[in-house]
DNA sequence: CATCATATCCAAAGCGCTTTGAAACTGAGT
DNA sequence: ACTCAGTTTCAAAGCGCTTTGGATATGATG
């Protein structure tokens, strides 16, 4: 069933279906009635090629995912940030499009889908430093947000992201109130805008307190589970292991966990740990009581405020850049203690 | 940059550069590097609207996220198998849209999102026992596979599954050859066909063994980190406290652990413990060692098998319907061993 | 040199929608 | 009865591509 079809059978002609249909003013509520009841009866739906061909739009937003051809690795927070964007382009109307993209071909995925007419609009994930798409897509003057941002990138652009070095520098003084001073970070990838930020926010507490930082105790790489338990392993053989360890995902905060379970060292009262928790749906930070202390910030919220902003951006296209920084919070867990009493040991 | 301009910068027809463009034979090869290297040059690519409007293929595929209103949940699998999908679909020429819908618009949503053209098929996740929205795609006749299958459903249509009943027998008897006879079983949603299946296989076993079943140790609910902790607390305040848990998802199975940590218990000791392991790429089941002993199937793959059958069936829709059934793999971890004995306790 | 097959290219129609510019119809005002 | 403003409807153009049915050029053939 088409317009021209429907326009027939009402007898009335495809513009006047159109404009009963989209709202327009100029039609008699008469006709606008019948021709929706009609349009209704016969699951008329407009065809989105040729609405988007008409209109230059689609309606479509679209993401990339980088399916790395090293490491196949599909970020579990992928998931809610996607879910919570969606949401918001439902409710606006917007689809959502997914391209696939190994890391080489990634600056042309987000360029093809641009330039075929295929989006209105793409969300950049996983920043890193000097994130080369951001001057891309500056470039083919595609409207996008940024989940992170990139330093090193000087060209304003529109991003919404946690504030990793207040978040980590907030941690990391709690643990050194708590006594500690040889403190783990086992972060992300260190080419990952926020890896490199969280770390800042470590060292600053750490400067500030007056402790050296110690290379042995700054790990980094992909946030698995495994990569949690064999950091935490290694530390743990140090001549002088840390007390307290801040790791940058839940995920790896559970591998942590296994680790010191396998050492027979208690969570919380031989080593105190510090997640960051993205508010996963699937892996809440325990009920009642958190299991972690952690930094804690919806990846799910950010996912939903990134898709109004970019739905915003695609609207006035040459309004002044937005931002947004959110803060997390820090919820204290049962993961934390003061430090153990070094003589005891 | 579109067709008419980029012919007529090169002084011929529009059909002829089309032509050129898509390996048509009645074009000399002089001309078609011509008009591809023109391309290149002015970085032409055909608006995929307007070529999806003239050949009445949108070359995407559609997937309806199921954000349901309810519990606000993204199952983690979701991105692995969706990664899988994506890297076929590219492979194809395909893309890839999300429709966000909650639990009541499901299936119009999957029917909007055909009959406005949008998509040339879809793929159906999560399906229930007598899961509706199958007979709502047969009936509009797009072009669909579902990964799993629906119990209750008799008209035919393409699916990819794990073995499910086969693999949680196969788990099953394997704790039961450990002499214990106390097996639990933490189920995801029990409306969710691969719930039911799984627990049909642990039903079967303890029946072959003669042990009866006990709904006391037959839990079920999302499957989350948080559920997996709670059903085995309960559980071990139990008179007679399982000796074996079967858990259904590496996650649940994460807080299984955990339960079992807090209890002073060691897992593959005092309690054996069994998950399905969707080999998750973030969440991989330990290294060189499993952690968990596991029934383990990758659902990335499967997303890649989905997705290579669905393109089949577009290609031609009248084919006999297509179905694949995956054997899980038995992998014996350190979460396993004999019963304890009873007496000792 | 006329004829025909083949290779190469093209003009124009059509995909299903929106939108412009105009027409037809109303009822009020003079 | 005639004009005018406002309301309601419409025909046709256009979005950027593919594809049909020719047209033209080329070269071989008799």
């Amino acid at each position: 069933m088409n317009l021209k079809q429907l326009s027939e059978i009402l007898g009335l002609s495809q513009t006047t279906v159109s404009r009963a249909l989209n709202g327009f003013p100029e039609v008699s509520e008469g006709t606008r009635v019948r021709v929706q009841a009609a349009a209704q009866k016969y699951g008329y739906r407009p065809n989105s090629r040729a609405k988007g061909l008409a209109t230059g739009r689609s309606m479509v937003i679209g993401h990339v995912i980088p399916s790395s051809s090293q490491h196949e690795m599909v970020n579990p927070i992928f998931g809610d940030f996607v879910a919570g964007a969606a949401k918001k382009y439902a409710e606006y109307g917007y689809d959502m499009m997914f391209t696939n993209a190994d890391d080489t071909s990634i600056e042309d995925a987000y360029r093809s889908l641009f330039q075929r007419g295929a989006v209105d609009g793409v969300v950049l994930q996983g920043p890193k430093v000097n994130e080369a798409r951001i001057a891309v897509l500056k470039r083919m003057s595609v409207p996008f947000i940024v989940h992170g941002r990139s330093t090193g990138t000087d060209t304003p652009y529109d991003w919404i992201d946690v504030n990793n070095k207040s978040s980590f520098l907030r941690a990391t003084r709690f643990l050194i109130d708590l006594g500690h001073r040889r403190i783990a970070l086992i972060n992300g990838l260190e080419e990952m805008d926020f890896a490199q930020r969280r770390r800042a926010g470590y060292l600053e507490a750490l400067e500030q307190a007056g402790i050296a930082a110690d290379p042995d105790l700054m790990r980094s790489a992909e946030m698995t589970e495994v990569f949690g338990h064999r950091e935490t392993h290694g530390m743990l053989q140090l001549d002088d292991p840390p007390t307290a360890i801040l790791a940058s995902s839940m995920i790896s905060a559970i591998g942590v966990r296994r680790a010191l379970d396998e050492a027979g060292l208690k969570m919380g009262q031989d080593v105190s740990v510090i997640a960051h928790d993205d508010d996963l749906s699937y892996l809440k930070n325990g009920q009642d009581v958190p299991i972690f202390t952690a930094t804690r910030s919806s990846v799910r919220q950010a996912g939903e405020m990134a898709a109004e902003m970019l739905i915003e951006r695609i609207k006035s296209p040459s309004a002044p850049t937005n931002t947004r920084l959110l803060e997390a919070e820090l919820v204290v867990g049962r993961s934390t203690g003061p430090v153990p009493n070094r003589t005891s040991k």
